[in-house]
DNA sequence: CAACAATGATATATCGTTATATCAATTGTA
DNA sequence: TACAATTGATATAACGATATATCATTGTTG
């Protein structure tokens, strides 16, 4: 059950805003007339319409949406609920989306669920208080069943990205993780690495469970015994502290799988601190391609997704959810390139 | 006068949805008492109150905010327009806006103007439409004054911030740009710089015109008459491009105040290419201090402005100003700080 | 014990729209 | 000319909640 905000803004002077009703004492025809004129039903006269436009412009008449949405069981407000905004990838992500969906007169609401449960729950909920009539959503780790319970009451059109967790259930746009993270493996295999580490990420969120597979994955295809998964927080200063201490408790690690480009940055300046040369002592390989990746010194060798493409691609999907309601749940995984830049080279000991 | 977004969601399965009547129903009291037990107004007795709490629960009740809106006249829902999302210095500062305020139980949506004045409009008309009760807002340069007008006849409180384009109408939360800028300058020119230029941003916006007055203001008091202002985009390419042409037309600058830290880390890595090394043969100091100005090679001398801070202070003005729709606009200025890094030093001439 | 206040629940009107049904005026056809 | 069909505008009810007024039922008091 779900209580009310804990603060409300009173509107104010409630007296000054134009209603239906102002408009149609001004123009001088009923309410519903116009209603109609302002939807363009095309059944009023075209002197009609006059008249009501000029008085509606002159008011600075702007339709009510909450009545609106209430009399017609329509709606044109869309969520989305994302584990990070500020991430430069997602901050993409989100542009792509917002463009597509507001160029289709739709407008779209975002909040952070930072990963959390019992945040996410509570957006939810906002956003079914708020009637908005579709759900873009990235499944945070770990989501309860009552979760899926709350989401199934209200029944609304639910497009997952990013993480896989539902698909089948919702539709999903999503990336290859196993497939990239098995190509970029494969690629430090191929130079020469045997003792790869799969670095960054925390947890067992869906999308790092199924990276990390992709590169064990590899790892086996290519008889290495040797694994090794090291926890960092997605920002730049927690890649540059984990790579640190990975550096001093495994030296035996001459290359690494990131699972950001973020991530993968900082774990490179750490390298530079320490006098190593990224791509020489030691190869990194990123993954999203933001851009960042391409300028930084060295250039990063990455796995490049577009997020803005991503978030177009996302918007497609739920535009033709929203057209056919019955068709059955689709999964739509975006291609990814490895983009082979200055971070990755033959190992050392082959080198010198 | 404002028409109806193109496309609308049709709400699915409306008999599902559960409302007071339904509750109502299955607590076996009327509809008003099951609205006050869920608005706790305290005036309904503890045996009744669990039996609707009960009934709402296993529903999976949630009021709808719509209805509740629009007869109670109050709203939870507030708007945010900003020139340019994905921009890291505003993400992080979304974050803190975001976090604050859904602390206190509102609802936060953002709309990207990308600075566009017909965007702008059609942003301000959605929100007006979906009835956000206040509106934290950075107004678009050129903003004509008819969107002014439709502000003022839908009379909701207002908070713009970054760019003070209406300090005295609205309360504003700020940034010192004309002083940071000054500083910045002097700060080189008491190394020795005599040829600096102001570098990044395009055209006219608010922020920009008190920047490079700043920028003019501390030339002018040190009797320096060489004055250049050069555009340049704000994401790290075209920094990096914008650079590249100024050494090329203007080699005599020694030294640049920029716009924002992003082009000057596009700027710092043209140097790099150039073959020439920031801090020591060209000065540049940034502004914002984002997470990369101190983790790049070589750390970014810049101004700083916590973003995530300014969200929350920008959260705690909005929030003061509904709490007091009476009190006199005010202007909130948040203080800077000069951090000196790498990227500034004496000129080369006298160096060598 | 009558009169009155306090308590707990309900009846009713209302917010600003849109959907449906209705009605008046106009046009077309036999 | 009479009657149906068409067109243009309106009357009315409903969406789901809250505010206000009202109504029983208790408990209190002189």
């Amino acid at each position: 059950m779900i209580r009310f905000a804990k603060r409300f803004i009173k509107m104010l002077n409630m007296s000054k805003k134009p209603t239906l009703q102002t408009v149609a004492q001004k123009a001088g025809v009923s309410i519903p007339t116009v209603s109609q004129v302002l939807r363009g039903t095309g059944r009023i006269s075209a002197k009609t319409q006059k008249k009501v436009m000029d008085a509606a412009k002159a008011l600075h008449y702007v339709t009510d949406g909450r009545a609106a949405s209430m009399r017609s069981g329509q709606t044109s407000e869309i969520g989305m609920i994302i584990h990070y905004i500020a991430n430069p990838f997602n901050a993409e992500l989100i542009s792509g989306v917002s463009d597509t969906l507001e160029k289709e007169g739709y407008l779209v609401s975002i909040l952070d669920s930072q990963d959390n449960v019992e945040r996410q729950q509570r957006n939810i909920e906002a956003f079914i208080r708020s009637s908005r009539g579709a759900l873009l959503w990235v499944p945070a780790t770990n989501t309860p069943h009552d979760t899926l319970d709350l989401l199934n009451t209200h029944n609304l059109p639910i497009v997952t990205f990013l993480r896989g967790a539902y698909e089948g259930i919702f539709d999903h746009v999503g990336i290859q993780n196993e497939a990239a993270t098995s190509c970029a493996t494969e690629h430090l295999i191929h130079l020469g690495h045997s003792k790869i580490a799969y670095f960054g990420g925390v947890g067992a969120s869906e999308t790092r469970i199924r990276r990390v597979e992709g590169y064990e994955k590899a790892l086996r295809a290519n008889g290495l015994d040797y694994s090794l998964v090291w926890d960092a927080k997605d920002d730049k200063v927690s890649g540059l502290e984990a790579m640190l201490s990975l550096r001093e408790k495994h030296p035996e690690v001459t290359a690494i799988v990131c699972n950001g480009d973020v991530v993968a940055l900082g774990a490179s300046h750490a390298l530079r601190r320490l006098g190593e040369v990224p791509g020489k002592s030691f190869s990194i390989v990123g993954f999203d391609d933001i851009q960042d990746a391409s300028t930084a010194t060295p250039p990063l060798t990455t796995i490049a997704i577009e997020p803005y493409n991503f978030g177009i691609k996302l918007a497609q999907v739920l535009i033709n959810r929203l057209k056919n309601p019955k068709s059955p749940t689709a999964t739509t995984l975006l291609p990814f390139e490895l983009k082979i830049r200055a971070t990755t080279d033959v190992p050392i000991a082959d080198n010198s």
